[in-house]
RNA sequence: GGCGGUGUAGCUCAGGUGGUUAGAGCAUGCGGCUCAUAUCCGCAAUGUCGGGGGUUCGAAUCCCUCCACCGCCA
């Protein structure tokens, strides 16, 4: 098996601008493309924005423009967001792109020659806010329970994709390939659903009635349901049918998305991908929600969390270290600034920035900022070169298995074991004494080193700080490998260190938030 | 209404197939160190493991029931 990685990030609806639940997504596919390439692989990460349907055609009137014009800005909005948290997609896809548009009508006609597309009727409530029908039993006091409108009565005739008959074989598939929704219960409410017989999607709409979307390549008249539009992204982007790109990286897919959107990803896209004979062997990572504490959010962060305020609060890194560590993945999360400060103090500040802070300063103030050469080392040596080489060892399946926070709790083990040797060590008490040179040479460059590991691990989740970190431990690469870690002893002897510097501020929390805690 | 899930220290949560004094981090208290971003290291304390009942020599862990919250479906 090739060593390559596809990972995606849902195409963002440009009815709105990029949020805490985004950002997550996003950077958790950043974290996990950079994570593959410190092993090696070949990757290719993938985000971008969706932008045809009705809601966004209602947004682009509310915001009185043109609903062309306001896409190419909303969705530069995206893009940019991301340049901005270092995000580092190798593509940003578009659906207004003409490249995925030929693409999504090469499909239709696909599935409308094979026979599984037909036209109907079909009569019944219609949501604008939900962009579909909805069936009585849904309505709640006869209104769309999610958007609180009464829905129009509807008919209308339509193109029908004839999803209910592959439902058996999807249960099948996704019995025999458990890897494919996860975790588990995600799997298990798919499963749920799909034990009830499964309607007909409706694909098409009419251009009476809405002309911003793909145009059926069979019938003039009607343009796609954006559902089927959007799904599609995911292999346009890589160039389907004919590029080198999509048969390197199709069969290692992994799509990332909240559990709000597992329907469509777990369900229609692997029927869609069936019916138009492609294999869809690829994984579903589904992830839950940031429930935001409003109470606790200052009015410098907005009620709603903007990821560029948080980054000029914060700092990147810090955010990005937060997000990752504070969520299990799969599950819901807290979000506070009491939660996000406390864990910025503690953890990086504390912990990690002060251990960097007083290593540095030692081989500063000992030995003029040079790496010194280890000497005789001792069981106190053996034991932490022995715990650096474990966290390496359990750091890579938690990564796989999408275990961030525990991954960065391994990391931490580690950190914390650097700062008890040194307090074990206690160098600023060998400094002392000359006769104890050979011993403090010893624990400085064990320090060091245990630096080099601690940098090259949060490299996914942290880079700017893991390249600072590197940087000042003397070593030239930007981009560290995980071979590297194999053997200790990768910093050289006689090298020189940066000056010590502050990784994170303390953030004081007996200042207002409000005034200036800036960060970046 | 049907099916999943959750309920464990002040807070956030670990605790496959039942087994010695129920764990971690944060917060709290005390002690140590001084290289460091008033940081670091050590020690300590607190829990009727949602309520009740049952199985068992023994249950946070299995079964039943009730309560609360949440998700999916209807």
């Amino acid at each position: 098996m090739a060593k390559r990685f596809y990972v995606t990030t849902p195409i963002y609806y440009v009815n709105d601008k990029p949020h805490i639940g985004h950002t997550y997504t996003t950077i958790v596919a950043d974290t996990l493309k950079r994570f593959y390439d410190l092993l090696g692989y070949e990757t290719f990460f993938l985000t971008g924005t969706d932008e045809h349907g009705e809601k966004i055609v209602e947004a682009a009137k509310k915001a009185g423009q043109p609903t062309d014009v306001y896409v190419d800005k909303m969705s530069a909005v995206f893009e940019e967001t991301w340049v901005k948290l270092n995000i580092s997609n190798d593509a940003f896809i578009r659906t207004t792109d003409k490249g995925h548009i030929k693409v999504v009508q090469l499909i239709l006609q696909r599935i409308y020659d094979a026979g599984d597309i037909y036209f109907g009727t079909y009569e019944g409530n219609y949501c604008i806010g939900c962009e579909r029908f909805l069936t009585a039993r849904e309505l709640v006091d006869g209104k769309c329970p999610d958007h609180k409108s009464e829905p129009v009565q509807s008919k209308e005739e339509n193109y029908f994709f004839r999803m209910g008959k592959y439902r058996t074989w999807l249960i099948e598939y996704i019995r025999k390939h458990p890897e494919f929704i996860r975790p588990e219960r995600y799997r298990n409410e798919v499963l749920g659903f799909l034990s009830e017989p499964l309607d007909d999607l409706c694909i098409s709409r009419p251009k009476s009635r809405l002309n911003w979307g793909v145009p059926l390549p069979f019938d003039e008249n009607f343009v796609t349901y954006v559902w089927f539009d959007a799904l599609i992204n995911y292999i346009s982007a890589l160039g389907y049918p004919e590029k080198v790109l999509f048969h390197k990286f199709w069969p290692v897919a992994n799509h990332l998305i909240a559990k709000d959107i597992l329907k469509p990803h777990g369900i229609y896209w692997p029927i869609m991908l069936k019916a138009a004979g492609i294999e869809p062997c690829h994984h579903l990572h589904v992830h839950g929600y940031w429930n935001i504490d409003e109470g606790k959010i200052s009015k410098s962060l907005g009620k709603v969390i903007d990821p560029l305020k948080l980054k000029n609060l914060f700092g990147l890194d810090a955010i990005r270290y937060f997000l990752m560590r504070e969520m299990v993945f799969g599950l819901d999360c807290n979000f506070s600034e009491e939660i996000l400060i406390a864990r910025i103090n503690a953890d990086l500040a504390n912990d990690l920035g002060n251990l960097f802070s007083r290593s540095l300063t030692m081989v500063k103030k000992y030995f003029e900022s040079t790496i010194p050469q280890p000497e005789t080392i001792t069981e106190k040596e053996e034991a932490l070169k022995s715990m650096a080489l474990g966290v390496v060892q359990d750091y890579q399946p938690l990564m796989k298995d999408l275990s961030f926070h525990k991954a960065l709790g391994v990391i931490w083990e580690l950190v914390n074991g650097v700062n008890k040797y040194i307090d074990d060590t206690a160098p600023w008490a060998l400094a002392k004494d000359r006769t104890k040179m050979e011993r403090l040479k010893t624990v400085m460059y064990w320090t060091l080193e245990s630096l080099r590991f601690i940098s090259t691990l949060l490299s996914p989740f942290m880079p700017e700080t893991s390249q600072k970190m590197l940087a000042q431990l003397g070593i030239k690469e930007p981009f560290p490998k995980f071979h590297t870690l194999n053997v200790w002893g990768g910093i050289r002897p006689g090298t020189k260190i940066g000056a010590p510097t502050i990784l994170f501020p303390r953030i004081d929390t007996s200042r207002n938030l409000n005034a200036k805690t800036k960060v970046s």
